[in-house]
DNA sequence: CTGAAAGCGCTTACAG
DNA sequence: CTGAAAGCGCTTACAG
């Protein structure tokens, strides 16, 4: 099984033409006779040739691949967001290089400088930051970082996140407008920013109509953390009539425990959630929740990513994208309410 | 934003050392002398010196990424599969380039000429079919590849599969001991080796106990199809007292379809399904289905993967694993029914 | 062990 | 438009 690699050369003695009439055939904007065109297409057929990607990449500096750090795969929101991510940039002639993120900021690091190391023309990391020293070597090496759903008090990155402030806020307006007088929090994880962010909307809508939370824990975007709080809320003697999760892959948790105790979700306590995944609309959940919009995120995302890879000196730009509430039967609707 | 790259050149002059020498301090196996090592390390440390990885493919002709080409990345099974093959693989040193598939074979062609073009080492593809075209050009290119949880009458391509048609006949034999007596069929999609495996199984498990099926469809993998079959199933004067579902994904529609209309799994109905995705074991589901040992498929197909490219005589292999049958509440245990 | 040199497969000024 | 040549940043025989 010996590889048999065909190359421009091979191209060319079959063509009759050198080898640069080779290359300029197979590089947009290159230009060549209709004749030359016509033989190097044709010997190119026969010999199945295809230009090296890896050898273009090293004399063009450009690899038009970029890498990708993700986590949380578990929440369907991510797959969800590389599957958008991957079928973007595939259109416009990139290619995702993956890595998996290990849970520390160290291994975080170790992660995206082998990504340099693979001359990635940009970084996109979803749900998790980076530490300053290696926000700054990208910057030195030009390659340009989007963060996605995460943000950074960083000018000299860019991100792309939901409203999560706004989004906090309108459910507490929400559950408050629905009557509920002891509202829980099981927030996202307060070591990220979507996870302070969301606690921070929520407590200032609280706050500004004079309420306080009944309880407020860091649910860490894990379920079984999650799953902990709700039994832990629900055994003591008062229970709360409304919990707030900070995303919905925490909230299947909730209604799962809920359920396990003989609450019905929407009836004796009402659960709002975060992300509208696909999962929040099946009946099983059938989730009230703040949508976070994929696509949207994503087509940002890519628009800045490539904005910056083609014009170096553009400035990184941080995003916010508006949530809507979308509203299911695992909340009670408070009378009159605006769709 | 200028791109500043420091090569192994500008590291040699620090040093005091040739080109070729900073080189094989870098080369995993070249030798250099105590003493070179260090003047090295250090010159490169002081400038923040990393090995071009793309150089290096090009002239050693390994590039270190593998191809991976997924699709169905809502079914849970898929994501997860991603992220074990990327940590077995980046533990390995190999890194995943990511292309999500079409839904056309064609398109799939397309995708996996992309793919050759990085110069991969090797290419997965999970849930995807090749042409034999394509698979006989990755032959040619020496690009082994292996298909993960699909088959293919090919031996000139490895594969790895749960034993599906055991599989089936599993879900066959636990139905039929149960007692059950009108049971359908919402088959994976049967252009699928995993679809017609899981159904050739299941209905040979019927056929030797004389049995046949209430009815059978093709799901096609599809939530919206297996609805539409689920509420077809039980709009008639006799509906049936048990299904099995090609997968999870389209078991927990099922369910959705069954509660939407008042029916409850494993009293009314009882439901089994395939893979074992970690959904099936939440409370809202609580799926009886067969298992998909993910982690031991991973593990298979980084290893079959590893030998070929390492040793690029090695024979393709056809690897099936056997699943277990994981019992929960969706469906009635028989009598006495051995673990 | 070490350096000079060739070469991986391309693109891109540079002449013609 | 076209070809000869340099060069992208490395690894790896080849001499010494």
């Amino acid at each position: 099984m010996e590889r048999v690699r065909i190359t421009s050369a091979d191209v060319a003695a079959r063509a009759g033409v050198s080898q640069s009439a080779v290359s300029r055939v197979f590089t947009p904007g290159a230009s060549a006779s209709a004749r030359t065109i016509e033989k190097v297409r044709k010997a190119a057929a026969e010999l199945g040739y295809r230009p090296n990607v890896l050898a273009r990449a090293m004399v063009s500096g450009k690899s038009r691949i970029i890498g990708l750090v993700v986590a949380y795969l578990d929440n369907q929101f991510y797959p969800l967001a590389l599957e958008r991510l991957s079928n973007a940039l595939q259109a416009e002639g990139y290619h995702i290089l993956i890595f998996t993120a290990p849970n520390s900021t160290d291994g975080i690091d170790g992660v995206m400088q082998d990504l340099m190391d693979y001359q990635v023309d940009g970084i996109i990391t979803a749900s998790v930051s980076i530490s300053s020293t290696l926000a700054d070597r990208a910057e030195a090496a030009g390659i340009p970082v989007v963060l996605f759903n995460r943000g950074q008090g960083d000018a000299a990155l860019s991100s792309v996140t939901s409203a999560n402030v706004d989004g906090g806020r309108k459910v507490a307006e929400f559950l408050l407008a629905g009557g509920h007088e002891r509202i829980a929090h099981i927030a996202g994880w307060q070591n990220s920013s979507t996870g302070r962010d969301r606690q921070a909307g929520f407590l200032a809508g609280l706050a500004e109509a004079g309420a306080e939370p009944f309880a407020l824990f860091d649910g860490m975007y894990n379920r079984d953390v999650a799953m902990g709080c709700t039994r832990e809320l629900i055994s003591g003697a008062e229970i709360p009539d409304a919990i707030f999760v900070g995303n919905d892959h925490m909230a299947f948790a909730v209604i799962d425990a809920l359920r396990e105790a003989g609450l019905v979700p929407g009836q004796d306590i009402s659960i709002v959630g975060y992300d509208d995944v696909p999962l929040a609309a099946w009946a099983a959940f059938d989730l009230t929740t703040i949508r976070q919009p994929v696509n949207r995120m994503v087509n940002a995302t890519v628009s800045t990513m490539l904005a910056q890879i083609e014009q170096p000196d553009t400035a990184p730009q941080q995003i916010e994208i508006e949530g809507e509430l979308i509203l299911r039967s695992s909340a009670r609707i408070p009378e009159g309410w605006k769709t």
